[in-house]
DNA sequence: AAAGAACTTAATACCTGGTACTAATAGCAG
DNA sequence: CTGCTATTAGTACCAGGTATTAAGTTCTTT
């Protein structure tokens, strides 16, 4: 039952982790030792209060929550030509990146450049219907990505072929080809 | 400054709403009331005190979050199976629609899509490389989009394929196909 | 204007889950 | 036995409350 301190303080360690709800008296009945020893322990592993810790869940959860809604998600407008050309930029901030390794998630990119392909139709109706995209290269927190569109064909069957290409700087970070359908109202985007 | 207990307690509802993180202390200066009044107040409205609202904020997080990929993921993940298959469920809000027309917007498909394509991924760092996506049928206001992912082909280079439905019932209204990087750290998702 | 009800403030005892600190004890190695 | 680490105990204190009793303060209504 009663297990060294090195090996208890990493099964501390990974307990806490897997429920930081615990407290302390808990550990100390799961443990077999005194609740002044979980303490000393939690001190030396540098591991904060249950209260504490919950904060720190419900914070992080917020910060989905952000992430969840997208409407800021696309970026600023700062030209369109209809049915020819747009371009958006978006900064990249803390909302739009993995929080473990400060890299855009995907879907960002997407929708900057689909919500992009979508503004640049000129009618009621547009939804994209289809995409074939590309990522060429990671985007960090703080960078600034530009989209670029054009209507490269504008079919006569109500569909309208757009690419888009983001940069930061020089670099292409993303590019996508996408089929819009306008104004038929039978379609997803 | 000071306002009638009914309008009081209608914007200490909302303010705690926004913010379940504030104290009796900040919410008495705020509405220049005692701290006394601002506690009979949360029990004739029955708001519970800090910290348990900051528990409740942090469980519902935990509710959905298993394992670490989880809190990426965009919808609830209701199956996983590491490097084989998942599901996750996206009721459609307000925020993800048109205004004008109800319609779900392109980019809130893919990203459930696309997060789960990544949170499928066993390993530490997984980026969307490349994708290939058909949106079937327009989605509306209100209805539960399940997506549903699997692995294809684990290939040696580091690349893995992942293919994704989307159904509303029974109608499918998404695919798409995947391929994602995983661990090298010279990607983007 | 006086009475009464509704509202607000005050004061005090107590609770949980801790921190911070001091001190005592246990167990074992050299 | 000495010395050292590890453990346990105990006390004072803290934040952010609950619960309760009591005392004002307004507003209204007669």
């Amino acid at each position: 039952m009663r297990v060294p301190k090195k090996e208890r303080q990493r099964l501390l360690q990974e307990t806490i982790e897997r429920n930081p709800f615990i407290k302390d008296e808990e550990l100390s009945k799961q443990f077999s030792v005194s609740i002044q020893t979980i303490r000393l322990d939690r001190m030396e592993l540098k591991i904060p209060e249950v209260r504490e810790r919950i904060k720190h869940v419900a914070s992080e959860h917020l910060d989905e929550v952000k992430s969840l809604s997208m409407s800021e998600v696309i970026g600023d407008m700062i030209d369109l030509k209809l049915d020819d050309s747009a371009i958006s930029v978006l900064d990249i901030e803390k909302e739009h990146v993995f929080s473990r390794n400060e890299i855009a998630r995907g879907h960002v990119l997407f929708a900057q450049a689909n919500s992009l392909a979508v503004a640049l139709i000129n009618d009621e109706l547009a939804l994209t219907t289809k995409a074939e995209i590309r990522f060429s290269r990671q985007v960090h927190l703080g960078e600034r990505v530009v989209a670029k569109a054009r209507v490269i064909k504008l079919r006569g069957d109500g569909r309208t072929d757009v690419t888009v290409e983001s940069y930061v700087g020089e670099e292409r970070v993303f590019e996508g080809d996408f089929t819009i359908y306008r104004r038929g109202e039978e379609e997803q985007a």
